[in-house]
DNA sequence: GTGAAAGCGCTAACAT
DNA sequence: ATGTTAGCGCTTTCAC
């Protein structure tokens, strides 16, 4: 059986107060019993009961970060950056992996007892909506999701990105423009608004059948979108893709049907995965900071963990267009 | 402020253990009840206190899952594949992200309140004893973990992996293989034993020289090994990576050198990972079964949760060598 | 500097 | 079928 206190208390010839006192750090017990303490902690091996402490205190000192099972983009960065920034502030975080788009990951989340979550998967508006209605840890929205009334948000701005990735393909000489990422289930992809109006300012007018949706953020998906756009008829001389997985599949696709990137088709992302840095030819992409997006978005949690009923921030994170070789030809 | 049972019951005109009935879905319950209660839970937002629940029973429904936050070669599939295979046996998931190799994320992963751990990432042999020693959650070793007297263990035959990929590259009329995987932080690469016992096998000395230490799984770590390979003297015709991270980044500096991948250079990696379904050369790998692990590592991990005294158990995942594109080639 | 006692929200016995 | 009560392990007043 694990040791309580009580067990400690009697073992040191102390109360149970006194140990609690050395567990936790308080300063003034005097060396003598300190070190009786101790010792008892050790012979026992007493843990701390995480959940007694927490329903007294009312505090975990843990946040959760929602994230989906499908490829994020930069979900392995934004974890780790997520765990430092939290580690910063004292607090420890646990991931809880959301099986599908919309099913209710966010709400098992908030079944586990922590202080606050931040939630990087995509979640319907409606479940964002339950969940801040619903008293329980507050939430925070952090990475691309759509704008919300109800809750802080830390993001960058999609359709700012985009439309930057649809400059930088237009200034490449590229006319032909395609874009992958438009995701009819969860909501209409938040980019599509830049790259129209990208295409737009540069005189040329959006072409539907230039727009394909994917799923999900996998390579398959991106893949699968591009091997249509690149044997139909009208062929693109460039593919905007909404997240860097995508953009590799779309890059295996145009191989394997016989085209060369950049200099018959020209590809860009947006996540900044290190695996594009790798990849042949190197992925051009729009990096997120994430360390920024973490680091704020801890901050803002952080905050309304102790004041409730702070104001709402909506917060943009900086992005950067980093050309590489994938659109660092000029078209034939 | 939240609200609890005591106020479900008020609002409803009942006892706090008929709410508690309702809550847990308890069968004796008129109808009549069950409705008024339903309706005073909604309208008062109740949320079951996890703390409070986890305090009286003893249990919580999660398990975590301790995971490196440098690249784990397949660590998205596993966490996937385990999220799975424990909602089938009714529990959740946390994914602790371990800081670095030596640290103390096992430690944090016990100071959350869960049933029972499942530790993916390389940890010392001292604090698995540490952990298994204090009372506390079970633990359970998952993935390439070196075995352990102390505690269930559900892993692939690294030392086999390793064999097989040799075999593969012999058969490819490979000689001059060098391998990249030694990690002499945490301990002696698991796989070397296999490498040399391939190489025996086919009547070649293992080269000291042809061994290289990686610091972690990324890609830059296979990048900056290979490279030394491949620019100096006596260059190997072929490479085995302990991980297909590493693989990835070896094939980049083949490029980067000048050579061909796999007509000057063949290379392997383990885990098979999407990236290297993708990449160019495609790459050939060692296939895991992280579903099997996943399940077998859940079940073994719930069977220990409730007979704490059950006998060890060390079970080993099968494994598949992937032959892909980047081994294809005869050597010149 | 240390001890005694109350109570956080919940479930499990037991009672009705 | 529903109500009453004790207590899980801890922290926190309040005494001393």
């Amino acid at each position: 059986m694990a040791s309580t206190l009580r067990d400690v208390a009697r073992l040191a010839g102390v109360s149970v107060k006194t140990v609690s006192n050395v567990v936790n750090g308080y300063p003034h017990v005097s060396p003598d019993v300190r070190r009786r303490v101790e010792a008892a902690v050790a012979e026992l091996h007493y843990r701390p009961n995480a959940s007694a402490r927490n329903l007294r205190t009312g505090r975990t000192g843990v946040l959760a970060l929602v994230l989906p099972t499908t490829d994020l983009p930069y979900a392995g960065d934004l974890a780790r950056a997520v765990v430092h920034a939290a580690a910063q502030q004292g607090y420890r975080v646990v991931v809880a992996h959301e099986d599908q788009p919309t099913s209710s990951g966010l709400h098992d989340a908030r079944m586990i007892p922590v202080d606050g979550v931040l939630v990087g998967a995509p979640v319907t508006p409606g479940e964002v909506g339950r969940a801040v209605a619903a008293t329980g840890p507050p939430v925070v929205l952090i990475g691309s999701a759509p704008p919300d009334q109800r809750c802080d948000r830390v993001s960058i701005d999609v359709a700012q990105a985009a439309e930057d990735a649809t400059n930088h393909l237009l200034r490449a000489g590229r006319r032909r423009i395609a874009a992958i990422g438009e995701r009819p289930a969860v909501s209409p992809h938040p980019g599509t608004p830049g790259y129209h109006r990208a295409l737009r300012r540069a005189g040329l007018a959006p072409v539907p059948g230039r727009l394909l949706p994917a799923q999900h953020h996998r390579r398959a998906d991106g893949y699968r979108a591009a091997r249509e756009l690149l044997v139909g008829p009208d062929r693109p001389d460039a593919i905007l893709c909404s997240s860097d997985p995508l953009a590799i599949g779309a890059m295996r696709a145009a191989f394997d049907v016989g085209l060369r990137v950049p200099d018959d088709v020209a590809v860009i992302g947006i996540g900044d995965i290190e695996e594009g840095r790798y990849s042949r030819p190197t992925l051009s992409t729009v990096a997120v900071d994430t360390g920024f997006l973490a680091r704020e978005a801890v901050a803002r949690l952080a905050v309304r963990i102790g004041q409730p009923d702070a104001a709402l921030a909506d917060i943009v994170a900086p992005h950067t267009v980093l050309p590489r070789e994938s659109t660092d030809a000029t078209p034939r």
